[in-house]
DNA sequence: TTGTAGGCGTTATCAC
DNA sequence: GTGATAACGCCTACAA
């Protein structure tokens, strides 16, 4: 932890001037028997390129904040883990901002950029409100939002159409000949909530059939009101056929509930859940579930933050990510075991140091 | 994006000294007036302090670095939901490593501790490498270290402690009277898998049981390679009467294989994972597993190295974190349904913009 | 109380 | 080619 080697120090010892260790450091020409020295001054030391200084000097920081409100959210998580090797690949550092629930902590985040600290940012919003429009039409670095952003805002952006996933859903549960199809929803002010709604409506629609109160459960995005929901649900209609469950923890409530009722999934009731977690392939069944690309928005998020880092000028970009319907056990039964490989991305054990 | 506003502009504005600017700023005894033009300037210049330049002068850019091999490993995780928030009230930013599985990385990452754009940083190595070894002795910042690292090396070390953890899992398993205990193991030349294999000998030493080669079978951490493994041993010991599972995917596997062979659990074979993640919660039937702590190792690593940011001089510290099992149906059995709240950390649907 | 000046470690522009 | 020297934006003696 000795004070760090600066090219001062470099230049004594190799009795040339500071100019020419950083010439020799960046590769410009310079005589071959400086470069000896210099080379070799900086191997004794162990030099090593003060990054601080090198980001003064460069306006260029090479760190990226990805700003969301949970890490342990396996939305984001997976969206994170396609971001990272694309950013590293690239140079760039990744910093990490999990704001929580708080939206006061977004604007925050989003007012920090003007401390200069990463060159640019790939933001999460939980809902986007008059301050984040404010904060984005005037941010000092280019911001990616995933999530959806009025038209004009001054960023790029990356959608996910949970309306369309919904509608995968609903489509296939019709194919299988399921005709009383039930809703278990979140809170219809999120905006997941109010387009998972919308979604079903609409493909109820389109398929011709009635849309029935009663066959809609609100509750949250949790196992526990996934249970409460659809225990309620399944008192008021014995008869429901399937269930189309607004994320997979609500899908996993069903199941538990199913279960319990002794209702056979999916001879009985074909259960379809959200987001195709890691979870979805975990569970007996095996539950089919809908992904709305949080993977290949949280890739296109970080290659148009990229690209934009490459001072191309671009109007603000509109990507709308297609959702994809996985089809497991909990709607066509059968033993199907996860595909393999499938859950590999969450494997191995970790290290430890078998102490005590 | 206009180049942002620095303490010159704002001076000339106010018509002050830098010096008076950055006083104000900084909160130093100043003049009413001073203060109040100065203020008013930096408001309507929309003034942000740079972070950089900051760092320069300080010798401190208030950021920790966290390196480990992979985001999506449900441990890694865990600790990082633990170290974001203890490190954001610190006032610090979190840099993510992601190393993948090579160690040549790790090294890198060590190195470019040099480069000072952190004042610390919290490492999960895959195995602790001489090169590993030279690194930390060198290193130009605290580390502190998740695993294990020999005596004598200068860095913070928290540990985990699976061969106990291993230990408590066959003594719950015995005193539910099951006597041919099964082990299904991860690699050998791994930290973890040998660590594990090793408590899974002592277990059955310290209870008077006979350590029975063909009850072992060793394959990889994954679902996959669990399902493998344990219709090998299966096949070749149907009188198994209980499994324990070196992590939850292995475990996952076999819950699979006993399900396709008309085997009950726990009736005819109880079964238990290791690192007690999400997973286990989900699965059916749920999982009893054991934790090695992920989440308090990482909040331990950060708060020592926070500690040791405040510059406190101490002798390397070594904090060993003792393990917990997490009872659940694979060995009791019962409809025990998860605890409240239990999935909650995962929950919440993930904002998107139904557009489309 | 305030301003001038020097330095944090690099890079880059000049003359030489 | 190479060496002074001036930034980058901020903080902080020291002098006024």
């Amino acid at each position: 932890m000795a004070q760090g080697p600066t090219i001062t120090t470099i230049a004594k010892r190799a009795g040339v001037s500071i100019a020419s260790v950083s010439r020799v450091l960046n590769g410009l020409p310079t005589r071959q028997d400086t470069v000896s020295r210099v080379m070799a001054a900086a191997e004794e030391l162990g030099y090593v390129r003060n990054a601080v200084a090198r980001s003064l000097k460069s306006r260029r920081t090479h760190q990226v904040a990805f700003a969301m409100a949970d890490v342990g959210n396996p939305a984001y998580l997976s969206m994170l883990r396609e971001i990272q090797p694309v950013l590293k690949d690239a140079g760039y550092r990744l910093v990490l901002h999990s704001t929580g629930a708080v939206v006061a902590d977004e604007i925050d985040v989003l007012h920090s950029l003007g401390e200069r600290y990463v060159d640019g940012m790939i933001m999460v919003p939980l809902r986007v409100t008059e301050a984040h429009l404010e904060m984005l039409a005037t941010a000092r670095a280019p911001v990616v939002v995933i999530g959806s952003v009025p038209e004009g805002t001054p960023v790029d952006n990356v959608r996910a159409d949970s309306r369309t996933g919904v509608r995968l859903a609903i489509d296939h549960l019709h194919a299988l000949g399921r005709r009383r199809i039930g809703l278990v929803n979140g809170p219809l002010d999120t905006v997941p909530g109010a387009a998972r709604g919308a979604g079903y409506r609409e493909a109820l629609g389109a398929l011709g059939l009635p849309y029935d109160d009663e066959l809609v459960e609100i509750g949250d995005f949790y196992r526990d009101e996934g249970r409460r929901a659809v225990a309620t649900l399944l008192a008021r209609r014995p008869d429901v056929d399937a269930l189309m469950c607004a994320n997979d923890l609500i899908a996993l409530g069903a199941l538990d509930v199913l279960r319990a009722a002794g209702r056979r999934v999916p001879e009985d009731v074909a259960v379809v859940g959200m987001d195709d977690t890691d979870l979805a392939a975990a569970s007996w069944p095996s539950l089919t579930s809908v992904s709305l690309g949080s993977a290949e928005r949280g890739r296109t998020a970080a290659e148009l933050l990229l690209d934009r880092l490459q001072e191309s000028e671009h109007a603000p970009r509109v990507v709308t990510v297609p959702p994809r319907l996985t089809v497991r056990a909990s709607t066509t039964g059968g033993e199907a075991p996860p595909r393999v490989g499938e859950s590999g991305t969450t494997g191995s054990g970790e290290p430890d140091g078998g102490g005590g």
